[in-house]
Formats: structure tokens, sequence, C-alpha cells
RNA sequence: CGGGGAGUAGUAUACCGGUAGUACGCUUGGUUUGGGACCAAGUAGACCGAGUUCGAUUCUCGGCUCCCCGACCA
């Protein structure tokens, strides 16, 4: 994409209501757009990143078998007082507004009861199980206090994941494989170093839950971390009785502050239950369905890799999830032969299926590196006087900005590399 | 929800009970051109309501919105 199309500018200064660095950085470089208190618009560049997130996630699921589909946001207070979540004092962060024929809807915060009663229509036997179905949608949750920019919103979206099991076992083994899946996911985001699998409390049917928690020094929960059994406790958990059930000693823990990037639950029969959802075993008895969800939060992932990779110039995006692969500026200073050679280098990359965004501004040089700093494009790739003379292109990676000539016959190997 | 703070142009800010100033941005012209250039001329602004006052952006009250700390966070 040319950048002088780009309907979207950088700014120098923050606006004065964000403090949150992932804020400051994504509204300074065009990404996001605030509507209101945890409420943000994705803008083009911020998309971008946001799909290629939801892409990463997406192909893993995908992976472990699970089944993409996309539920309503408007759900029936009919269905959520069955299982006795529709009530403000059992579950305060509801959004909840008005049918005009009657009625009240609410805008979903989880969706564990629609499912469930999708999956009723469908499951019947054994041999419909196990199954994992999955969906990326927009969550919206009443918090009294959002903050933290785009970590802790009202409107965000999730990818939440629901598995339905015949057996405890069977369960497990669900459960195994979607954590397995997780850490891929934040592996290849970059974080899967920083990330570790914490134990946190687990409700009716299991003595724990996971939260995957990301170690960042503006989270908001607080862990206890053994990096070399890469474990952590949460410390809403963290008693004698739990670190001896983990084998894990006082001596070997540190406290770290931390971002939840995901969680996992045991559910038990707490949904299948109420919601009628049952299956006939090989005797023909009915049993209900054991079933676990697994959330995990593309836009809060969004902010926590701004957090984590980011430097006094700008954002510094993963590749993996970069809103382009390559960032060509055009350094012409006027000349028009070297703006047609970074033009044609344009073509050439995008004829050899590179994302590229393309800065054929006419601004200054000094404009033009300051802007890719803050956009953060990994790989920043320079036409101008000296690179033609040369007979060639300079690139550098926007982690450490040394700049080499390259040859463009050795180019698209290069960034394929 | 408890406590604290703040609302002035697209953004960041200043001053003031009496014509709202500056910087960035944007527009036009000129000079410049590898790390946010320079000159000139323009453009654009007091959250809403009530009260006090000859006069309110400024003072008072109410509302709304935003931020921070805490509580909360299936």
């Amino acid at each position: 994409m040319r950048q002088s199309q780009l309907f979207t500018r950088t700014r120098k200064d923050a606006p004065k209501d964000e403090v949150a660095k992932n804020a400051q950085l994504l509204i300074r470089a065009g990404f996001i757009h605030k509507e209101m208190a945890g409420v943000y618009s994705f803008l083009p560049l911020g998309l971008r990143v946001l799909n290629k997130i939801s892409d990463v996630v997406r192909e893993e699921m995908n992976a472990i078998g699970g089944q993409e589909l996309l539920m309503t946001t408007l759900q029936s207070k009919e269905l959520w007082e069955q299982t006795d979540r529709w009530s403000d004092s059992v579950v305060d962060n509801w959004f909840k507004t008005q049918l005009k024929t009657g009625g009240e809807v609410g805008l979903g915060f989880t969706h564990e009861e629609p499912l469930t009663r999708i999956m009723h229509a469908y499951v019947s036997s054994y041999a419909d199980l196990p199954r994992l179905v999955y969906q990326i949608q927009w969550k919206f949750r009443n918090e009294e206090r959002a903050k933290s920019g785009i970590m802790r919103g009202r409107e965000f979206l999730m990818k939440d994941l629901y598995s339905f099991a015949t057996s405890q076992k069977e369960h497990e083994e669900l459960y195994e494989k979607v954590a397995k899946s997780y850490e891929k996911v934040f592996s290849r985001l970059g974080i899967g170093e920083k990330t570790y699998r914490t134990f946190a409390s687990g409700g009716v049917f299991s003595k724990y839950s996971h939260e995957f928690q990301c170690v960042l020094p503006v989270g908001e929960d607080t862990i206890y971390v053994s990096a070399e059994k890469k474990l952590a406790v949460n410390k809403e958990v963290k008693n004698a009785e739990v670190l001896a059930d983990l084998g894990l000693s006082e001596a070997e823990l540190k406290e770290e502050k931390a971002v939840e990037v995901g969680n996992i639950f045991s559910l038990g029969t707490r949904f299948s239950e109420p919601l009628g959802l049952t299956f006939k075993d090989k005797g023909g008895e009915d049993h209900p369905v054991i079933m676990g969800s697994y959330g995990l939060g593309p836009t809060r992932l969004m902010g926590v890799l701004v957090e984590v990779f980011a430097d006094k110039a700008g954002i510094i995006w993963p590749k993996e999830v970069a809103p382009f692969h390559v960032h060509l500026l055009a350094i012409a200073g006027g000349d028009e032969d070297i703006q047609k050679e970074a033009d044609r280098m344009y073509e050439m990359l995008q004829e050899n299926d590179i994302a590229v965004l393309y800065d054929d501004r006419d601004v200054r040089a000094g404009e033009k590196f300051a802007d890719a700093d803050l956009i953060g494009i990994p790989t920043r790739l320079v036409v101008s006087e000296k690179t033609v003379a040369a007979g060639g292109v300079e690139m550098s990676e926007r982690k450490n900005g040394k700049g080499t000539l390259v040859a463009e016959s050795d180019l698209i190997d290069r960034l394929h590399a």
C-alpha cells in the first residue's frame, strides 16, 4: 500500500487522556482510535495486525481439530436464566438492553450458554464426541473501570473455544491439547518465554484452572514464577497446600507482575446439566457432556505485544503479526529518477507477494524514518541516491537499525529468509 | 463503587471577570531534501445547563465525559 494514500497519519504527541504505553503508541502511529473509555476502533494498520493475530490463533485452533463458528452477540434472557447467569447480582458486568417488542437482551460477555444450546441440537451419542468448537468474536463487559489502553476494554475481541467430552479422562486430554496449542500461539507471537502457565482458582468442578500469564511490569496480576519449571502460581491461590500440590518450594519462586493473555477452565457439567446437553453411551444410557472453556484475546494480545516490543522510537512488531512484511522508503529528495526507481521496487515487491507499505510521500527523510520507527514494521528497505548509485537497496531491521546494501537479485530471497 | 484529578482548535498547551495566545498539524507560495527543515501568509477552539455579574472560557452549583489510585474482574 502506498502510504500517501493511507488515510491515517502519525502524530508526535499522544492524547493526554492516554497513559498506557500501548494506547499511546497505537494512537500515535494511527493503529487505533478511541471511541470512549475502554472502547477502541481499529484503523487500517491496526486491523491488519489484529487480523494477523487472529490468523495465528485460528491456525493453531484448527491444528488441534477446532471447528470455527460465529455465534450471535445478542443473548436471550431466558437461556441465561436457565444457568442462573442472567441476574446482575450473579454477573455484574452485563450490558443489557430492551427489545422494541418487549423483553430484554444482553450483549454476550462469554458464550457457554448459546453454544451448549447449539450443541444440544447436534450431539446425541458418544459417537458425536469429543468436539472442539470455537469462535473469534467481540465480547462486551461492563467493566466498572476500563484501563490500560486496549488491554482491558469494555468491548474486545476474544477467541473462545469450548470442549465437549464423554468423560473426565477424555476432557483432560482435550484440556492438555488446548494448553499445548496456546503455548504455540504465544511462542509464535514472540512472548513464549515470558508467558507462564499459571495455576489459578478452579471453581466447582476442578481444583485449579490455568491462566497464561505474560510477565509485564504494567500487569494487573501478581504471580509467583519458577523459571526452571516454567510454571507459575497466581497470588490468589498461593498457599502451602497449593505449593505442595505442584511440587514447588517457596525458595524457587519469584514474584512478578503479569497480564493474563489466556485462560482455560474445566467446566464439568456446570452448563450441560441445566441446559440438558447429554449423550447416550453404548448401553443407551444418558450422561451429561463434560465441558471446558478456553479464552484468548487478540485485542489484549495486541496491547501486550506493544508493551513488550517497543522502544523510545515506537513499536517493534514481531514478524508474524506486523501489518506489513516490509516498509519501503523512497528517499528521493525531489529527484524524479530516484522516485521512479522506488516505484519500480514497489511494483517488484508486490509481484513477488511481499506485503509492503511504501512511503512514497513527498516529505523529508527524517520524517519518514521517524514514522517508520513508530509504525514498527520489522524490515525496512530504503531507495535513495546512494543505493541507486551502488546498484541495490538498503535493508535493515527495526530491531537493531543497522542497514546493509542488498543487490536487487538477492532481495526476494533475503526477505523470505 | 470509594478516593483524587481534569475538560480551551485535529493534537499538545498558555493566560485571563472585559477582543482567547503559542507550538505541531492542515492550506497557499518560496527555499530546502538521509533522522520529525526554514521563511511568509492563511485555517481552526472555551463539554452541557443553571446561577452570580453591566459582562463568565474564568466564580458557584448541577449534569456529562475522561484520567489516576483502590475495590471489582465469568
